[in-house]
RNA sequence: GGCGCGUUCGUCUAGUGGUUAGGACACAGCCCUCUCAAGGCUGGUGCACGGGUUCGACUCCCGUACGCGCUGCCA
């Protein structure tokens, strides 16, 4: 039997997706999944002035990217359709015509304003509980706008009548509503209908306690796409601000949480934005990825950060990224990770170099070359012994000379596996590159 | 100002009258180790405040403070 669960995300299309949106409709998402029902999506597109293609392109952009495919909305339609406001105004009037044969709605210098009843109205919200609003007093809760003198329609009117004709069943949305919905009530109730079931999450701040705005550059689902976050950890991370398992556990398989998910489970309190937390997981599923995915991801970020890798053989490059899987935790720390293998113009960290690029370390770094270059057998297993018996031969342990070789090979202290490494450089640009840091002190 | 909501480590959270207040991120130290990560171990920091109710409150009630939201011819 079909689910009539019905919920929707009903985004305005201001230029981009925020992440406290993203979250909106990642939770509706996994409400209408859990229950085998319908995830709408529809534009509020009532301002014409920002009504773009492109704002619209970033909404869908990041909804798809996030994984949130909508059973109904533009591009797939249904049969509530259409989905965008600004193709609904003749549904609207028809509306308007209603409550104003019933005396609902008085004219003020041209817009239209709905005459609230002037009683209490309980929300019983399924996160929030059950609130009175008392609505009684006009000074306090003025009867509200629903249409202007330009003829365009106002939100709480239009969003109130597309969740009835689109039989939204759940309306799920951020907490910032939570006291405009009485007003939304007695709209529906005048229009002699049923209003749909409430759940109001709480709102995603700031660091700084302040809410997260488009000023802020992480507030936008986009910049976690550019930077090389991974969709799953952020869809992970997001489910766990203001939803919680309850059981501990952190990392979880998204078909594990729609099977868990339940709008009791969501917090009643604002939650903040932790970039350190988000980094972390993304870290935990980056380091999951096979070879083919962890590939294909870093060849599209190093293109796109100006490494041009067509010079460079694949069995090369595939060796090369190999040796940084499991290293990074977003693929944008991937460029300076793994640069060192794509160019031989190698600059040498400064701090590195005043402790490593020392008159101690100069003839240590001529022992480590001259071994390297008698080395038949040159991959890791034979230049790790290679690098183990020459710091014997000079009494000192292997980090001793690794530290320099590292330096002069890679131009940093840190990277990955230096036996590997210098495997995949290969013989020839390894001993170039220490004869080179060599001349260089 | 009015109305509404909220307040457990720095952060995300578990917790529903009796717990040594648990986990995770971050942080610090140690171990492992060719660096960095990863992994393992250890550590510190928390129930906003004041009244009740109760034999007993982080848990229930009332205030206060603080934060956030709404109060638009924005969504």
């Amino acid at each position: 039997m079909p689910s009539d669960i019905r919920v929707r995300f009903a985004p305005s299309p201001t230029g981009y997706l925020h992440i406290g949106g993203a979250r909106t409709a990642l939770f509706n998402w996994l409400f209408a999944r859990h229950h085998g029902g319908k995830f709408v999506l529809r534009i509020e597109d009532t301002d014409i002035k920002r009504n773009t293609e492109e704002a619209m392109a970033a909404i869908y952009d990041g909804l798809q990217w996030l994984g949130l495919n909508w059973d109904e909305g533009p591009h797939v339609r249904g049969e509530f359709g259409p989905y965008l406001q600004s193709e609904r105004t003749e549904l609207y009037a028809k509306y308007l015509k209603k409550l104003q044969d019933t005396g609902h709605i008085f004219d003020d210098q041209g817009a239209l304003r709905f005459r609230s009843p002037r009683e209490h109205v309980i929300v019983d919200d399924i996160v929030c509980g059950k609130i009175d609003f008392d609505l009684s007093n006009p000074a306090t809760h003025p009867d509200m706008t629903i249409r202007r003198p330009d003829g365009s329609w106002i939100f709480h009117f239009v969003n109130v009548i597309d969740d009835l004709e689109m039989k939204i069943s759940h309306v799920i949305r951020g907490e910032d509503h939570l006291s405009n919905t009485p007003k939304h009530i007695e709209i529906i109730r005048a229009l002699g209908a049923t209003p749909p079931h409430y759940a109001h999450i709480p709102l995603i701040l700031n660091r700084d306690g302040s809410k997260m705005s488009k000023r802020d550059e992480g507030a936008r689902v986009e910049y976690y796409i550019r930077r090389g976050y991974l969709p799953a950890a952020v869809r992970n991370y997001l489910c766990l601000l203001g939803w919680s398992p309850k059981d501990n556990r952190e990392k979880i398989d998204l078909d594990e949480i729609i099977r868990i998910f339940d709008l009791k489970n969501i917090g009643r309190s604002s939650a903040t934005f932790d970039p350190d937390k988000l980094h972390w997981l993304n870290g935990e599923y980056a380091r999951e990825l096979s070879d083919s995915e962890f590939y294909g991801l870093a060849v599209a970020k190093l293109g796109s950060s100006g490494v041009n890798l067509d010079k460079f053989p694949e069995t090369y490059v595939r060796a090369a990224l190999q040796t940084c899987e499991g290293k990074i935790n977003t693929f944008d720390e991937l460029p300076a990770y793994c640069g060192f293998y794509f160019t031989d113009d190698l600059n040498y960290d400064p701090e590195a170099v005043t402790k490593q690029f020392t008159p101690e370390n100069k003839p240590r770094l001529r022992e480590v070359s001259d071994a390297l270059r008698t080395l038949e057998q040159f991959d890791a297993a034979g230049i790790e012994a290679t690098l183990k018996a020459t710091a014997k031969k000079l009494g000192l342990k292997v980090g001793a000379i690794v530290h320099p070789t590292r330096l002069a090979v890679t131009g940093s202290n840190v990277g990955p596996s230096l036996y590997h490494l210098i495997e995949v450089l290969g013989k020839e640009k390894v001993l170039a590159r220490i004869d080179h840091a060599l001349a260089t002190f």
